[in-house]
DNA sequence: TATGAATGAGACTTCATTCAT
DNA sequence: TATGAATGAAGTCTCATTCAT
């Protein structure tokens, strides 16, 4: 039970072969755009195989060439985006003697926050992969991986003696109370979203802050 | 543009028309009760219009005379628990002269985890109608009332002079953390799963005392 | 390895639905009999499962109905046949006071002869029986309860005293040579295959009387 | 109408062009080589134009160089054995002085069951060749050499004042028997089939036995 | 001549929904 | 009102063959 998830995809969800002429990975593009496209345009369903190849001006086998499945093309997109974000957490999220966590913080939310607010393409990617049970795991794999790489270390610097299971707690909380609430700051009105991104702002720090707070208190006494 | 959804269902989701006579009531029920059994034992996926008759012992007609399509069952379904949930936030959320926010928060938070973890079905119908994009309206326009019902409420206690656009802003912060987290308790293993509701507690606390010091603060001056 | 099967219908070859009411039953005779005026007509390839719909006047969900892929057909094409060989069989391979095996095998035959000639449809689906690997196991079987419930008795009356492997094996050749060449018989020319189904007749006769004559002289001496 | 054939391969089944050169010859080779050692290791529809030419180290457009089209493979594979198989008959069907014709059939089927139960990839071509509507035509032309060129002259020996017509029925039926139990005979367990090669012995035997005795018995008279 | 990326017709199958009985 | 057989649009994916380089 433990899921959702169904249809398991027979082929999984990496692509099938590595574009490594300049052509094909032209071609990928073409196709990866398409389906972008196609989400912006017309929404999640109108994204069928080939729908996608028909807007990118590419024969269906040739999808099928580099994509074993529909959700494979999803997290092709997913991944173009991924690493976009992670890139952005890794500069924005370190702490040193003159950038104390709660700049760092600041900037952090503001990055992200600007992503998600100019680039609509990124939005509908990013709604999309939510919304599809069959890249749970990849998803879920990748939250795991900036949790570990990035948010984990940044967490440690302002607790130095939690254990680390609290750590990894805060650090999932914190990924994913932002993912959310960016995601909710595109769906009200212009001003009710700002204001959305303020209380996200407030309240990561509020939160940090406690357990700044109370980690000094355990430990000094 | 604005969202991800497609076919938009062309009935909508409401049903058809309220059974009246007890023997309608009862179908209506088995239905619902079928779709639940399938989502527990096999999966969203599973969960098919015919699937439905079938398990609950009704013809596919009978289905439809009470439910326009597909959604409309999920979303009866989803009914079935906001009631429940609202009905909780009412009794739990409510401040007195000898119970302070803390006391009332903590006794909500207690409240909703317990439901989340001994509700299998209500876990399993709550995550797949977070996995149906034609519900989304309907979710979005639940949450609103919750918000506007009880949360701003309750908020509103806590900070008198608050502007109301802050308050609704803050009841949704509550309202989607929560929601996000409780869900996230569900699937890691049962260690962590306690850790993440300890965090909500600390998360939802230091928010809102953050909120009350600020709101003190600016007041008084 | 082993042999040459591939694809294995996932959901094997059986109907999927007895058709009880009369309008079923229709139904389902229009579909095979489309199916065989396809195979007819246009030969194995064309026997699709949509033109087969089409040929039928019948919507290609109500195929999948009462068959769950198209090797369901064939082998419900073969089911048809397979039944009036069997009876013809049985009818009459029967020895008794008045009736030599000679006449038995000679009129069986005869009967044979005259299925293959006379009906054009059951030749058709039966080579195409023969062509699909998918139904191999189904032939293999169809043939074992031939052999064990008709011919291994006609046999067993001519050779009391042969060990059973022996008549099993006997039977299995007269089968299969029977089998082999009534096919054969409707390729030549018309004088041909008359001559063929003679010399069907005399190898047939001079193996068992062979065996027979050896029978007695081993059990006599 | 005829037969079942469909898709009569556009550009027939013959080679495109003889390899002349011995680079070519060999590509040919290893293409027909890699075409076996998919039909042994994975079965008849792992037989793919890409699958083979990925095995032969070869390029696609190479295969479709020499061959018009999938089924000339098969065919070139056909030729292969069709060359072993006549030699073999040719040497061992002779009668002379000192060489009766029980000798001589004995010996040929010997040499027969020898080739099919050792060389399991003939084994595998030739039910594949027999399984492929498409390489019917080639299969009969192939036959009716080996019949005219071989069969009849040892049958004529045999019956040297029997109708033509009658010769070359008696020798299709030997040939195809044969052929058919044979290919039987790699089926079941180890004991029957071998069996099955002493009843095709016994059998044809039989059948040669009563066709001399009547010969003889009619031309005396 | 060799290559292999690209093509695209078309196969099979599902399942929400309708509607005659 | 209940039934459930029938519908058919639509989706995914394969693989023989071509053709530009």
């Amino acid at each position: 039970m433990e899921d959702i998830e169904t249809k398991s995809p027979e082929h999984g969800i990496q692509p099938r072969r590595q574009p490594v002429q300049a052509r094909s990975r032209e071609r990928v593009e073409k196709i990866l755009d398409a389906a972008v496209q196609l989400l912006i345009k017309e929404g999640y369903d109108a994204v069928k195989t080939n729908a996608i190849a028909r807007q990118a001006g590419v024969s269906i086998g040739s999808v099928y060439q580099f994509f074993p499945n529909r959700f494979a093309i999803f997290n092709a997109l997913a991944e173009r985006y991924r690493e976009k974000i992670a890139l952005s957490l890794e500069s924005h999220l370190s702490i040193s003697a003159n950038r104390t966590w709660e700049v760092a913080l600041e900037e952090t939310l503001d990055a992200m926050a600007e992503m998600w607010r100019t680039d609509w393409a990124f939005h509908s990617v990013w709604l999309a992969i939510q919304n599809t049970a069959e890249l749970r795991d990849s998803r879920e794999q990748y939250r795991n991986v900036l949790l570990r790489e990035t948010l984990t270390r940044f967490i440690r610097t302002l607790l130095p003696r939690a254990p680390d299971a609290q750590v990894v707690s805060i650090g999932r909380v914190i990924l994913e109370t932002s993912n959310l609430m960016l995601d909710l700051s595109m769906r009200g009105g212009k001003a009710q979203d700002v204001m959305i991104i303020d209380e996200l702002r407030f309240l990561l720090h509020s939160y940090l802050s406690a357990h700044v707070a109370a980690h000094v208190q355990q430990s000094g006494s």
